[in-house]
DNA sequence: ACTACATTACTGACCAGTCAGTCATTAAAA
DNA sequence: TTTTAATGACTGACTGGTCAGTAATGTAGT
């Protein structure tokens, strides 16, 4: 259905496991875990459903090899941004959430937000996962910067907690949404990397021409 | 299996529909529509699978009919409650942000925004009803009193469509956390209503002590 | 009241289709 | 020849949807 070079069985050990995880995302985010069929995910990878055993034991170990994997590599990337990053604490969030959610929200991996949510409840590990390894670390590197801009007193003194769910959330949303209303023809669209730029803006500066209260 | 005075078949079609719309949306939202059997929708709604298909006619039209009836109804309540606030733009849009969203987010309506997020690519018409039906009415109340703040030169002029985003998303999105990471036991808590509160009040004075841009 | 008949909400066994997972077989590579 | 990547027919379990039958309720005749 792919290959225009050999339509036989091409030996290729390495790129199998990646390619099927690829696929794995698309679908999986595409119709759902539950909705999605192996042989599909197979298909779609070039191969069939009895590869995908060969490099996954069960349905259920692709879904949390699709989840872990297409997020750590993300992190990673994360974590090296926000270190490359200097300047003052505004300047710092500008810098991590618009660059790193930016390419994040442009790439496929955008979709494993949509993945984790919908099935967290089915498989209570992939939570334990997410946490742990997602937004532990972001929280934490996040309410970091805030609580250092209150610090230096560039910020006002607001509860850094519910402060940093203000700008996160947000942008976790339309993650869900480019991948949900989003992706219907004639529903709803919305410039992400638009929006992101903007969102960060205005929580920084707010809404209001001066503070109404103290 | 629920009713301790007779095992035997009560006859109540008055009671029955509603009964099966909240037995399958608390079921869709925690499982996944795909992963819920339409039997037991029927046996938490306390009746057989064939009296299920007597009040709806596919499992899909079920889906239809629990997203619209719990939809419908929050959004009459909401246009309601949003005509009797008055005040400034900013105590406008603390009434009707805290208080409409924080009793959505209370009720087990909440999950319909999960279950619309996962469902609309397996079925389109839902977008349709669902960005006519509540994106659409909402996105113009809540911008049509930002514009008004703006006009009044309590707000300063920012882009309205995103000023609304920023708003709104954050509350969204905390009633997908209920419904997902948040029904899971011992991972990543956040209290909503104070949350919701705090989030308001912060996009309307900004985290910054000064505007850090003209 | 009581009985016979009619109506219908409700049931659960059943069917036909689907799909995760297996394995005997094939063929390329070593 | 031996090893191993890859296949796809097959199986067993499961589930959406049906329907012939059951019992609770209503009603008319006595």
């Amino acid at each position: 259905m792919s290959s225009p070079d050999l339509l036989h069985r091409r030996r290729r050990k390495q790129a199998r496991p990646q390619e099927l995880l690829d696929a794995a995302l698309e679908l999986f985010v595409e119709k759902g875990f539950a909705a999605t069929r192996i042989e599909e995910v197979a298909l779609r990878a070039g191969v069939s459903k009895g590869t995908l055993y060969i490099y996954y034991s069960s349905k259920e170990e692709l879904l949390k090899a699709v989840i872990s994997h297409h997020l750590s590599a993300r992190i990673a990337e994360g974590a090296a941004q926000a270190a490359s990053h200097a300047g003052s604490a505004a300047d710092l969030l500008r810098g991590i959430l618009v660059d790193w959610w930016g390419q994040l929200y442009a790439s496929p991996a955008s979709g494993v937000f949509k993945l984790v949510i919908t099935e967290v409840r089915n498989f209570p590990e992939i939570g334990g996962f997410y946490a742990r390894h997602v937004i532990e670390p972001a929280h934490q590197l996040i309410s970091g910067v805030v609580r250092q801009g209150i610090a230096r007193g560039e910020f006002r003194a607001v509860d850094v907690d519910h402060a940093v769910h203000s700008l996160v959330l947000p942008l976790v949303m339309i993650c869900l949404h480019r991948h949900s209303l989003g992706a219907c023809p004639g529903e709803w669209h919305l410039d992400g990397s638009a929006f992101i730029a903007q969102h960060v803006h205005l929580v920084l500066d707010g809404l209001c021409q001066r503070p109404t209260t103290a």
